[in-house]
RNA sequence: GUGGGCGUAGCUCAAAUGGUUAGAGUGCCGGGUUGUGGCCCCGGAGGUCGAGGGUUCAAGUCCCUUCGCUCACCCCA
């Protein structure tokens, strides 16, 4: 087998899993237009220059996984490694914060990152993606997360454990850092390679960390809500007090970090257990310097992103098969075939799902793949019933089977 | 980037210590049976055993190299 195959950690969506999630999308679209959010299409490729700025150049993302190449010996260009940076450049772009205060958008497609594929993590993977743009209120941050769950118990799926935190804002950040620096220190030495290294670039970080070492060692380490400024502390409660408003359970989780740096304030988590460390479903927070940071004025934003992947990935129990045709024709004869060949398409303008075998093939062949495909009902013609222009319909379910005129089909069937 | 597992038919997998023309199930194609289809029966097509090299009278099996897939670490959605 030399043939060529798909490019590593490229996959296929086949049609029964395109079917599913067709399925899904559309109960997302609902919701989100529910919430007064507009869809936005995006290009995939960007000038490199966008993520750097947007994402941080010292994160992991743009230091090692993007997919970077000239064009052609010009601009140093990016295929996407995630959505907002590129939202937020079209934003800026098209000026749409002078049409509206507030703006919410969402958008839906392929992100790329070149890491090594595994259970869950694919080299070109697909987000949904959700922005608040213009609003700092606290309760846009409550809201967003409240679709966030609604969205999910939408799809079928409750009882996900939702972390929330808050990162601070860049000042009280910065104070918070010295802290983490300071306190690692003394344990330098005891820390694995890896975080040695954040403690330096990104000090946060290390609260990432899975090895047990030093998870141990995070345990006793300052807690960011300590160090926050009175601003933050009090939009974070806030949040919180609207989340308790809407009944919403959530563990307050002050050792997640985010790996984008453009995160400020409140950030959120979705994960579900039995995934491995691949278990984050969703991930967001607010991002309030970063339109600026990124050309634009200075206008707050919060956002999310469910790997959709990963989502349908927890719904597999529950997923309905492609509808079958409602009817089937089994043709009998060269000219019976022509006859079914233009009823067949003449019936599918009139909106009926209808399949039929071209091939001209035995009856009892023909039978089988009416069976297989699923159809309500089956429409046997051979030469003596298009002369008399009415065939055999049979109804699938029962059995059952009588003699319809072939121009008034559709009122003999029950879709 | 690091580490483990696996590559035999479209798919799921067999083939004891190396030993004749590499098998089964399923799917596909055709035929038989049947109440024109499902169940059952018969037949057919489909494999350079991932690739390359080596050891041997003899390699799917042993050794080396390489490619691919997969899982985990890392990172993230």
């Amino acid at each position: 087998m030399n043939n060529i195959t798909a490019v590593k950690g490229f996959k296929d969506i086949l049609p029964e899993e395109a079917h599913h999630w067709h399925q899904v999308e559309r109960i997302v679209r609902g919701v989100f237009a529910d919430f007064g959010f507009q869809e936005i299409h995006v290009p995939i490729l960007e000038k490199t220059e966008l993520f750097t700025k947007g994402i941080g150049d010292t994160t992991d993302i743009v230091e090692k996984e993007m997919y970077t190449f000239r064009d052609r010996g010009e601009d140093s260009l990016t295929l996407r490694p995630e959505a907002t940076s590129s939202i937020l450049r079209a934003y800026i772009e098209h000026s749409m914060f002078s049409r509206s205060s507030v703006t919410k958008l969402f958008s839906i497609g392929p992100m790329f990152r070149r890491e090594r594929p595994q259970k869950g993590r694919y080299r070109q993977f697909h987000q949904i993606d959700v922005e608040v743009l213009g609003a700092e209120e606290p309760q846009a941050d409550a809201e967003l997360i409240l679709m966030l769950v609604h969205l999910f118990k939408m799809v079928g799926l409750e009882n996900l454990s939702l972390d929330i935190n808050s990162l601070g804002c860049p000042e009280c950040r910065l104070i918070f850092r010295q802290k983490v620096i300071d306190f690692l220190q003394d344990t330098h030495d005891s820390l694995c390679p890896d975080c040695q290294r954040l403690l330096v670039n990104n000090p946060l970080r290390v609260f990432d960390c899975k090895n047990d070492s030093c998870r141990r060692l995070i345990q006793d380490a300052p807690s960011i809500l300590d160090f926050i400024c009175e601003g933050c502390r009090c939009h974070f409660n806030q949040v919180r007090t609207c989340l308790d408003m809407f009944g919403m359970p959530y563990n307050l989780n002050t050792r997640m970090v985010r790996g984008l740096d453009y995160y400020t304030r409140t950030t959120f988590e979705i994960t579900v257990p039995h995934m491995g460390s691949q278990n984050a479903v969703v991930g967001g927070g607010r991002y309030d310097g970063l339109i600026r940071d990124l050309g634009g004025p200075d206008i707050p934003g919060i956002g999310f992103a469910i790997g959709f992947e990963r989502l349908m990935s927890l719904l597999q129990d529950r997923q309905e098969s492609p509808p079958p045709p409602v009817l089937f024709i089994a043709a009998l004869g060269s000219e019976a075939q022509a006859a079914a060949f233009k009823l067949c398409n003449r019936l599918r303008l009139e909106g009926i799902r209808v399949e039929m075998d071209y091939a001209g093939k035995s009856l009892k062949s023909q039978m089988k793949k009416a069976d297989k495909s699923g159809s309500l009902y089956t429409l046997i013609l051979g030469e003596r019933e298009i002369q008399a222009g009415e065939g055999e319909l049979r109804d699938m379910g029962s059995s059952k089977q009588r003699t319809v005129p072939l121009d008034n089909l559709k009122s003999h069937i029950v879709q």
